[in-house]
DNA sequence: GACCATAATCTAAGCCTCGAAGAAAGTCAG
DNA sequence: CTGACTTTCTTCGAGGCTTAGATTATGGTC
């Protein structure tokens, strides 16, 4: 509790963390002693007195532990080492031929990954945390972690199970949108809130939902599945199969294919940012269908911000904000929506990796350990 | 945490309380001990032994405490007094003028009627623990508790506030389908599950959404709105103002406005059951439509069950339940769906007021208290 | 330099939880 | 019927965490 509130409150005084814990200011001085003593956290500086005795403030240390981010995208594989305080330390990226996407090939990268920001990161092994990675496609929980990735072609591919035969260290999976999404959460536009969503078009659509402070992820984590809500009932057929997804016009991919545009994946951007600034008919619905997205999970989850984020997402947002907030007004009742709810992202496309990392981070920080809600009786 | 467990995990032995709490069987003795001094448990009967000491059940004690919950509907207030155990001890309905409802008028059928149930129940004040009332509309969190109700025509009406005037009984008001939502979770349907997403369609469509076993009411109560989500983006006007509602084509209003049939409120229900009877193109389509919406929430929420209830959810879910799953089948993606988790409601259409009393009781089964996720620094 | 204000620490007490030991209340075999 | 055995429940002392209140530390103000 204290280790959150300082890893999110910035550094502060033992008394300011006894307000924002409610903690007394006894408990919270014996605490810090032995955080002190451990090395877990360190002093920040003093704050001047203004009439009693100074404040000395506490931060967490964040050369205490490191965190391995591993972010597995269409033509990369994107390693990177971070200290706690989410610095980078080292970094390795590894080419992948865009449709091949061999998962033996994919783990032996991650692993001479993992070794090789260690190495280059001067970090001694224990202290590295663990390792997290963000991959396309839905993840199921359990110790082997089996990715189903429709763009990759990976129907059941135990990738925790690969990359634990290569490494001891505690390993953490999860869909990059997701990661993406809490990095933004923690360190983006969706800092300080506890309830919102954060949506991520690039070439296609993802995003994160965040109740209670923290990403949700429903009974089998694949919860948050943004880019298949459902817009447009018996509409444009999507890529997972289903018609009518958000995805199967929102995405790059989808509006460049609208649009009559031919890109491979590589000049999408280009392609995109083009339309933008020529204009296109496709942009007006493109607004209109995700106003009409964003007020659906308005209306089920009321959450006190929405974050756009991806590439392709701030690409968009950057010049065509104001209509999309617009648009989402007209189909929200007034009452739970503030259009100025609606922001943009601001850690940029490349934040998988980070959103990862944090990953290994959260339960160092507490996990929350929620009772279980219920406890079961036989 | 003992309490929950015994309220939820029915009558149990100090030995399966510890298993499942995760408590020392020392301190479940200790605390069951305090807890039965205080009568707040009561012992409930013996379990033969096979082969050691035969274990001693043990209960909440309904008797301990009581608690009112009020179903504000269309047509009547109804006022209901539950023991702890959730049965009924006395009841008491006024009817309102289906067009005029005079927030003055319900708010004093509602304080007439906790008295009169009261005293009809024979129960001492004191040991009433509060008043839950479940209202249509959009609920603002704050002591006022302003309710908006296009239905009523109630724009923001303070019906915290003109309640408090008359009585001085802990208050919690909420949205009506909320509260049956929660009677669905704590005694039907969802019962046993923590991530749930309870659908109630009667003339129009409301909902709650189940998350980490509560219900999830966002940042400022309104989310669960699942009545607007949208499926037909442009589609028919919905009466909250906005197109292509859900409630546009599921409530019983809206599938007998699309067949072309007249009806009064009082009629819907004959009318709907006979079109049922009868079969109508309409249905077909509302199926389908149903299963778009529900494949979106699947996506956001991957639910562990979807409870369909409500009185047209039951008419509909009766006959047509296996279409339901099939057309959510087919707009999902294979992994977080399975078909069987779409279940119909078990306690009919009157649980409003039952849920509205579980409002009154969650607190005192010890409210979870979360630990705020991030306490906040100055 | 006396006095005040605020921050941090020390101290003793209270509460919760647990392990270990043992009491209670049965079954079962002979 | 008796003694061994099984399982449930209770008691007791120890240990840890938290707190209120007193105390010490560190600076400003007059």
């Amino acid at each position: 509790m204290l280790l959150r509130a300082l890893y999110f409150g910035g550094p502060a005084s033992r008394n300011e963390l006894s307000a924002a814990t409610g903690l007394s200011a006894a408990t919270v001085s014996t605490m810090t002693g032995d955080l002190l003593a451990d090395n877990v956290i360190v002093e920040a500086g003093h704050v001047d007195s203004d009439g009693g005795r100074p404040r000395v403030l506490l931060k967490v240390n964040p050369a205490y532990g490191y965190a391995v981010g591993v972010d597995v995208g269409e033509t990369q594989v994107r390693v990177e080492l971070f200290d706690l305080g989410m610095n980078v330390r080292a970094r390795a990226h590894y080419a992948v031929r865009s449709a091949k996407h061999d998962p033996e090939l994919v783990a032996r990268h991650i692993l001479t990954g993992v070794d090789a920001v260690i190495a280059e990161g001067e970090v001694p092994a224990r202290q590295v945390l663990g390792v997290g990675v963000g991959v396309p496609g839905i993840v199921e929980p359990g110790a082997d972690a089996l990715v189903r990735a429709k763009t990759f072609g990976w129907e059941a591919v135990p990738l925790g199970a690969l990359l634990r035969a290569g490494t001891s260290l505690p390993l953490f999976v999860d869909n990059g949108a997701k990661t993406m999404g809490q990095a933004e959460l923690w360190f983006g536009s969706g800092r300080g809130t506890t309830d919102a969503i954060i949506i991520l078009v690039g070439s296609g659509v993802g995003g994160a939902i965040v109740t209670d402070g923290r990403v949700y992820r429903g009974a089998g984590m694949a919860a948050g599945e943004v880019g298949h809500l459902k817009v447009v009932a018996g509409g444009r057929a999507c890529r997972c199969g289903a018609r009518g997804c958000l995805e199967a016009y929102l995405g790059a991919e989808a509006i460049l294919d609208r649009a009559g545009v031919v890109a491979d994946s590589a000049d999408e951007e280009a392609a995109l940012a083009r339309l933008l600034e020529e204009g296109s008919p496709v942009l007006g619905e493109t607004v209109h269908l995700l106003g009409v997205g964003l007020s659906s999970l308005v209306h089920l989850f009321n959450p006190e911000r929405i974050v756009i984020g991806g590439w392709a997402g701030l690409l968009l947002g950057g010049r065509l904000l104001d209509g999309i907030r617009a648009a989402t007004a007209a189909n929200t009742l007034a009452q739970p929506f503030q259009p100025e709810s609606v922001v943009l992202g601001r850690l940029g496309p490349d934040a998988v990796a980070l959103g990862a990392a944090t990953l290994v981070v959260e339960p160092f920080f507490g996990d929350a350990a929620y009772p279980a809600s219920v406890p079961t009786i036989a």
